[in-house]
RNA sequence: GCCGCCUUAGCUCAGUCGGUAGAGCGUCUCACUCGUAAUGAGAAGGUCGUCGGUUCGAUUCCGACAGGCGGCUCCA
């Protein structure tokens, strides 16, 4: 037995350790029971993995990023354990890690429902609590077939594995089937008898015993590798957490997440409402929503016109030639309304502004001096989204798009992309959303997705990459993500709580021009085609207020608020006063309402505070003397006898700098 | 579109082991006129999502459809 020389590392310090030969990782941890896993020379490890000369280790606790996920994927493997002991035909999926949580895949007879949740989970906690061991043993990919004879869906995996393609074949896959040799993973009860074995990678925690808290979420169906056409497994989702702390701290902010659903709060604000009787992914805006939309609408053009835009208008519908000429009937037809016929010709209710605007670029000739020519238009569309997508005001049939498109020469694009990154990056700082990245979407191999040559496509991915990149701002890879006609950059933005929402977009297109043979001519007396760059700064009005309402919480700052100020009489004899005050108020352009219900001025202070209205102003006997109010701020703070020129200021002000208060 | 679950008053939800229903909030009326997050009393409001089947009888059981919710796939 001779001695091993290891490199115990940490983000303090290296420490050269002597060990002999046959040591484990988990002897150089042994007094931190945090500890879970190694890495070792840059490869993850279970802890009981055997230690080599040289090799550089690193402990991975349970609480960091790697070693929740080897939590979560091992608290999936104790899912399908407890499956199979209850379910003895249930056949295996996959079950990787997620953010925040883990699932597990299987082929089932009938689908779980909630009471067989609570069964499972319960078998769960009795597997934790015998503390099986998760032992790993390499195996050959004929001894795994062999094993697994009764998993179709594991021999399907190493299948993959066998070709290569196992990684971006199937989600998660990789964490079954890893590109080295194949592995299967016994979990041991405390006699050494075998419990149950799955094909995976790892690592996994030491024991079963070592996950302290879990939840079974929901479960639900899923296509058998993400694809349509292959049979439904059922999915059961779970979260795995280091601490029973934390993980009720994930429960809470679920429920804080559902608390800001912008269903609910569009609803109690009395924002907007979706009638069965108008069809799935139709939204009304009542009056307060309407003034939201209003103060957006009214925002976004004046931007427009300070960026140069000129102003257009185009119809709901075209004859379907329109979207031939386009290209988007080929490629976007499950997209659009089915038609309409009339006089022998089929109508197409639109679901895009931009062949229309082409023919407005087109209706005359056109020359180099007056490009970038700039078209903006608040355009309703019409898509016809599948019926289990639509989702509140973020996924509808109907929606507003405030649409541009510029016509620029090839040498103006780089500039032109720049011009409207910089747009809309400060447009959406004005709503608060101050947290983004940008995401490049491109075509990948799959050509029947996508027109144009080559090199076109490289040319206008190049310029995209290069503006983004010059943004400083995070840029993330989306291959396959492109428009058929170019890539675009969208712009996702992180909300209150951390979610990202994709918002603005700006599209590179040199097909349209050619498919609709714009033309301008060049100072050389030339005809030239332009380049047209589509974006869209709020991508859908709709989608925008219903991510403004989660992100704020439906508290507005006061430049959105519907309304901006609630007035709140003490008694009967002050309702004049304050209608004074309002109707100066109003003057000044600020959006008060006065509260004359029978309620007592404690019940309206409750109302106003729940209709998240960011000002109140009060006025009793004494302010009435003082030519005053009490001016009260959403949180609670207040402050009595500001005379009400100072109110208005103040008012006035906080709407004027877009602030939240 | 696919899978599962759900649908009772404007909202949130009870309830009926099959004999046509109830609460709180909200709404309306009356009284109270009140100083910082719910004054009191009374009233109105539902063919229990729609259509069909089983049954002496269906809101309840079964089926279809519509809408909603959670996922999958897709997407602004």
């Amino acid at each position: 037995m001779s001695d091993l020389r290891v490199t115990v590392v940490s983000a303090a310090d290296r420490a050269e350790r002597t060990v002999t030969t046959g040591t484990k990782a988990w002897e150089l941890f042994a007094d931190d029971p945090a500890v879970i896993a190694a890495r070792i020379d840059d490869e993850l490890r279970d802890l009981s993995h055997e230690l080599g000369d040289g090799s550089e280790v690193e402990a991975v606790v349970i609480d960091s990023a790697d070693g929740r996920d080897i939590l979560r994927h091992s608290t999936a493997h104790v899912l399908a354990q407890a499956v199979q002991e209850l379910y003895p035909d249930a056949k295996l999926g996959i079950g990787p890690p997620i953010t925040d949580g883990f699932y597990y895949d299987f082929d089932v007879a009938t689908p779980f429902v909630p009471e067989d949740l609570e069964k499972i989970e319960t078998r769960m906690r009795k597997i934790i609590k015998e503390g099986q061991r998760f032992s790993r043993r390499p195996v050959t990919d004929a001894d795994a077939i062999e094993e697994l004879q009764h998993e179709p869906y594991k021999l399907e995996l190493i299948g993959l594995k066998g070709s290569g393609r196992a990684e971006d074949s199937a989600e998660g896959a990789g964490a079954e089937v890893g590109a080295g040799e194949l592995t299967i993973y016994d979990n041991l009860k405390r006699d050494g008898s075998l419990a149950w074995k799955d094909l995976c990678r790892g690592p996994h925690l030491p024991t079963t015993k070592r996950i302290p808290a879990f939840k079974l979420m929901r479960s639900a169906a899923a296509y058998w590798r993400g694809d349509e056409k292959n049979p439904q497994l059922q999915r059961i989702y779970g979260t795995a957490w280091e601490t029973k702390e934390a993980l009720e701290e994930h429960l809470l902010r679920i429920e804080e997440a559902e608390r800001r659903d912008h269903r609910r709060l569009g609803r109690e604000l009395d924002l907007y409402s979706f009638p069965d009787e108008l069809g799935s992914g139709l939204a009304v805006f009542h009056p307060k929503g309407g003034v939201i939309r209003r103060v957006m609408e009214d925002y976004v053009r004046q931007r427009h016109i300070e960026e140069g835009f000129d102003f257009v208008a185009t119809p709901h519908i075209s004859k379907q030639a329109l979207f031939e000429t386009s290209g988007h009937l080929p490629y976007y037809a499950d997209g659009m309304f089915p038609p309409m016929e009339m006089e022998g010709s089929n109508y197409y209710l639109k679901a895009m502004n931009c062949p229309m605007h082409n023919l407005i670029f087109k209706s005359r000739g056109r020359s180099y001096r007056e490009l970038p020519l700039r078209l903006f238009e608040l355009g309703a569309v019409y898509r016809n989204e599948l019926s289990g997508v639509i989702h509140g005001l973020t996924r509808v049939r109907g929606l507003t798009m405030d649409d541009s498109h510029s016509y620029v020469t090839a040498e103006q694009a780089p500039a032109e992309i720049k011009h409207l990154l910089d747009f809309l990056l400060g447009l959406l700082k004005d709503f608060g959303l101050d947290d983004f990245y940008l995401e490049l979407s491109t075509r990948d191999a799959d050509s029947s997705k996508f027109v144009g040559s080559d090199d076109d496509w490289a040319t206008a991915t190049a310029i995209l990459e290069q503006v983004a990149t010059e943004s400083g701002l995070e840029l993330i890879a989306d291959p396959g993500g492109a428009a058929y006609y170019g890539p675009k950059i969208s712009v996702q933005a992180r909300d209150a709580i951390g979610r990202s929402w994709q918002m603005s977009t700006v599209q590179y297109d040199f097909n349209q021009p050619a498919r609709f043979e714009l033309e301008y001519q060049a100072a050389d007396g030339t005809r030239q085609q332009p380049v047209m760059i589509h974006s869209a700064k709020f991508g859908s009005v709709e989608r925008f207020l219903g991510v403004l309402v989660e992100h704020y919480a439906g508290a507005f700052p006061p430049w959105l608020a519907p309304v901006q100020v609630q007035g709140i009489p003490i008694a009967e004899r002050h309702h004049d006063y304050l209608h004074q005050v309002a109707t100066r108020m109003r003057g000044a352009g600020v959006r008060v309402e006065v509260d004359e219900s029978d309620d007592r001025m404690q019940k309206k202070i409750r109302n106003a505070q729940l209709q998240k209205v960011p000002f109140m102003v009060i006025a009793g006997d004494r302010d009435v003397e003082e030519g005053a109010v009490s001016f009260r701020y959403r949180n609670g703070d207040q402050d009595n006898g500001v005379p009400v020129d100072e109110a208005i200021a103040r008012i006035v002000d906080a709407v004027d700098k877009k602030v939240q208060v």
